[in-house]
DNA sequence: TCGGGAAGTATACGCTCGTTTACTAGCCGT
DNA sequence: ACGGCTAGTAAACGAGCGTATACTTCCCGA
């Protein structure tokens, strides 16, 4: 298949590699995507991926510098934000392909290249603008970095368990414990 | 170095290669772990993985089999059962060898056969007697879960951005966090 | 004592991985 | 129109993986 040729466009092709990389990497973590995988979805070349990204860990670090970070649910009342919190972490993380980064994070590589890379992308997309977000609390961090363990451990539990659709109760859970973790008082309807 | 010859003895051996795994798999997870690294750490053959456990997977799964469930963190009464989960999330998990397995479930692989596995043992091992324990609760089970959740991903934080030393408030956080989790609302000191 | 079975070993097989190299083919300015 | 830069390709490399096989070494009971 596949019968006409495409034309040849160096950008085109690196961004086709690019976002077949976010896909898989998002859906699988580091170590079970392969260049080969990549490449097919890209329908592209695999020696593409060392010339255009350096090797397999720079298309990462590339991958993981261009994802979003947690802003769009920062900004936002400070009574919210623990229900918004929990919906990102029930429904949108696994549906949303544009926040399901944080899956890879999970369960990715000890290789220390990659895992230089996994605790920078965690620290500023997630715990550092949370922990901004908390202001001067000298426990911000501590409480964003829990609250950052509570969201990739709902990504672990639904990927190992099924990702079954969760209930409003499950969001109304998660809710009080963000809130607990933030020490928010205020309480949503 | 190693002078003198051990005595032959089948399941010594066997047991010295499912100690070394287990050590293994709980520090690096099933896909970092090669049989070469387990059967080095034995001080035992490559082989031997393939004659007694059958494959890489087998020995995985005997391993997962033989862990302890949170059976010890239950015994006790309903009103502690929280901070029991947050002292051991914080500070048992990772420091005693018996439990780090748990930091293994958090990032296996995709394998079907190794997810089966991993499935099994977080139910049997961890959601179900947690789940028994809450009683007859309709949520018990998702309660359960969203506790597990808490639980492997305070493993994975701690993993991707170092093991420092949880502080004293850490630990209380936890255990509020467990609290509106569980819907426990005895507090202690 | 000595032969057979079991414990342990060395090594090779087939495969997949990330990466690199040598090559082909298309476009564009002159 | 054509030569040269460049996007894209095919293939191979070396390493590491899980596994299987043929071999050696040891012990113990007849």
């Amino acid at each position: 298949m596949r019968a006409e040729a495409r034309p040849r466009d160096r950008a085109a092709t690196r961004r086709r590699l690019l976002d077949a990389a976010r896909a898989l990497f998002a859906e699988h973590g580091y170590e079970r995507v392969t260049v080969r995988m990549i490449a097919s979805a890209a329908d592209a070349n695999v020696a593409l991926v060392g010339r255009y990204f350096g090797s397999k860990a720079g298309l990462f670090g590339e991958v993981l510098r261009g994802e979003p970070t947690l802003q769009v649910i920062l900004e936002g009342d400070r009574e919210g934000l623990p229900r918004r919190l929990a919906e990102f972490a029930a429904l949108r993380m696994h549906a949303d392909p544009k926040s399901r980064i944080l899956r890879a994070l999970a369960h990715s590589a000890d290789d220390p290249e990659i895992k230089e890379l996994v605790r920078e992308r965690l620290r500023t997309a997630f715990i550092a603008p949370l922990a901004e977000f908390l202001g001067d609390d000298p426990d911000a961090m501590a409480k964003a970095r829990a609250a950052a363990a509570l969201l990739t451990g709902i990504s672990n539990v639904r990927r190992a368990l099924g990702p079954e659709p969760p209930t409003p109760g499950d969001v109304d859970r998660l809710t009080a414990m963000f809130t607990v973790c933030l020490d928010i008082s205020g309480q949503g309807p």
